[in-house]
DNA sequence: CAGGGATAGTGAACCTTTTCACAAGACTGG
DNA sequence: CCAGTCTTGTGAAAAGGTTCACTATCCCTG
C-alpha cells in the first residue's frame, strides 16, 4: 500500500464539491476528463487520486456521480454532520455563524463562546453565546462539538486554544494570525486571508502568476 | 536563473509576517533556525527560498530583521498600500470591511458594492456602499482599487467577476464557492473555508494528519 | 456476436520541491 | 591576529508529486 499524498486528500474535497454540484444538477455520469475541466485539474491526477482509495469507476463509461460522491464522503469522513464550536463572536465570528455554505455542506454550529460579558447570554444567528470558561460544561450537553473555529483576538488565541484542547477537542480551524503551539495530536488548519492577498500583490507586481489553482 | 517555485513566494509572505512581529517586538537579528521555528518551517528551506531572490543575510551572524523585511516587501510588492474593492456587503463582506489585519498589513478598502438597493447609499464601517453597476464610474475617482474582494452570493459571482475584469481590475480574492471563468491575465485566489474543514474531518476520521503546516 | 470507440486503472518516466551536508565568510575573545 | 564558533549560501542527493502512455474493460451498433 502506497503512502497517500496529503495534497491528494485535499483535492478529494474539491472533487466532492464539484460532484455535489453535478448531483444537484441531475447529472448521473461523469468522466475524469469532464470532472478535471470543472476542477481545473489533470484527468490523470483525478484517476490517480481516486486510485489511492479504491476503484470507483467503470472502464469505458466513467464514474457514476452518486456512487463516487458517496464513496468520497465515506473516505473523507463527511457522510455525517460535524459540529462546530465558535470562539470569538466579533465581526468575523458573527459572519461565520451565519455562513450558509457551512450548513449546506454538513457543518453545524452547536456552541459559541466569547469573553465579552455583554455578549454572553445574548443570541446571535439563533445561537446563545456562552462564556469561554464554561467550555467543559457546555461540551457535556447539547453544545458538544467536534471542531473548534477560532476567531478571537490575536492576544487570546493561544490561551483559548489551550482551553479547547483541555476540553478534549482535537481539531481547530484557526482564523487568528497566531501560530498555535499545541500537542502533536491536535489538528490545526490556519486560515490567513492576508497571505492570499500577498500572493495577488506579487502576481500583480511581477506579472508572474503565483496563485493557487485549487482552493485551500 | 532558476525558476522560482510558486510556493516559495507564498512562504515569503509568511516569513514577512513573522519578521514584522519580530520587528514590532524590537528584535534586530534573527537566524534561519529561529525564524524556521516561528514559521514551522525548515531552516534550509528558508535560506533556499531567500536565495531565489538574492542574498540578504550575513554568514556567521544571521539576518537583520529590518533589512530582510524591507527586502521581502520589495520582492513581494508590499512596500506600498494596496487598495481593495469589496463586492457583496453581506455578513462576510461586512466582517471583511472591518477586518483589522487588512489595515495592519497595508490593505485598505476604498470601495464597496452591493446589488441590494436598500444597502446602496448607506455606510458600513465608514464605507459608503455603491451599486455594482457603477464600478466603472467609482474606479475613476477616489474609490479606485487594485484588488477585488468577491463576497457575493454564489449565483452572482461569475457575472460580477466579469464586470470587475471589464473595469480593468485583474486580481480577485474569491470567497464564493464558484470557479470563476476569466481571461488568463486575471489572477484569482480562491478561499474556501469548507475545504479546510474537510481536511480536519479527514484527519479526525483517519487519525492521519493532512493539515497544512503553512497558512494559505 | 464482433468490431469500434470510449474511459478507468496503473506502472514508469518525468519533473518539482525539500532536505542534507559542507564550504565560505563573519564575529568573538584572548 | 589566530583559533574557535556560528550561520549563511548552495550544489547534490533524496523525497515527493505529476503526467504520460498503455492495457484492461465496458458499452453500443450493426
Amino acid at each position: 500500500m502506497h503512502k497517500i499524498p496529503n495534497i491528494a486528500v485535499i483535492r478529494l474535497a474539491l472533487y466532492a464539491k464539484h460532484l455535489e454540484m453535478l448531483h444537484n444538477d441531475g447529472v448521473e455520469l461523469v468522466s475524469s476528463v469532464k470532472l478535471a475541466k470543472m476542477c481545473g485539474a489533470n484527468p490523470a491526477q483525478i484517476r490517480k487520486d481516486l486510485a489511492y482509495f479504491g476503484q470507483f469507476g467503470v472502464r469505458g463509461v466513467g464514474y457514476y456521480v452518486k456512487d463516487l460522491l458517496g464513496a468520497l464522503k465515506e473516505v473523507m469522513g463527511t457522510n455525517r454532520t460535524w459540529r462546530l464550536g465558535l470562539f470569538g463572536v466579533g465581526n468575523l465570528g458573527k459572519a461565520l455563524l451565519g455562513f450558509e455554505q457551512f450548513a449546506q455542506r454538513g457543518f453545524v454550529f452547536t456552541a459559541a463562546f466569547d469573553k465579552d460579558l455583554d455578549l454572553v447570554g445574548t443570541t446571535v444567528a439563533g445561537m446563545e453565546i456562552s462564556q469561554s470558561e464554561d467550555i467543559k460544561e457546555v461540551i457535556k450537553g447539547p453544545g458538544c462539538f467536534d471542531i473548534a473555529v477560532l476567531a478571537t483576538r490575536a492576544d487570546r488565541a493561544q490561551d483559548c486554544s489551550l482551553r479547547i484542547v483541555e476540553a478534549g477537542v482535537h481539531a481547530i480551524l484557526n482564523f487568528t494570525p497566531v501560530r498555535l503551539v499545541l500537542p502533536d495530536n491536535v489538528f490545526v488548519e490556519n486560515v490567513d486571508f492576508t497571505v492570499r492577498l500577498h500572493a495577488l500583490c506579487y502576481s500583480l507586481t511581477t506579472g508572474s502568476d503565483v496563485t493557487q489553482r485549487h482552493p485551500r
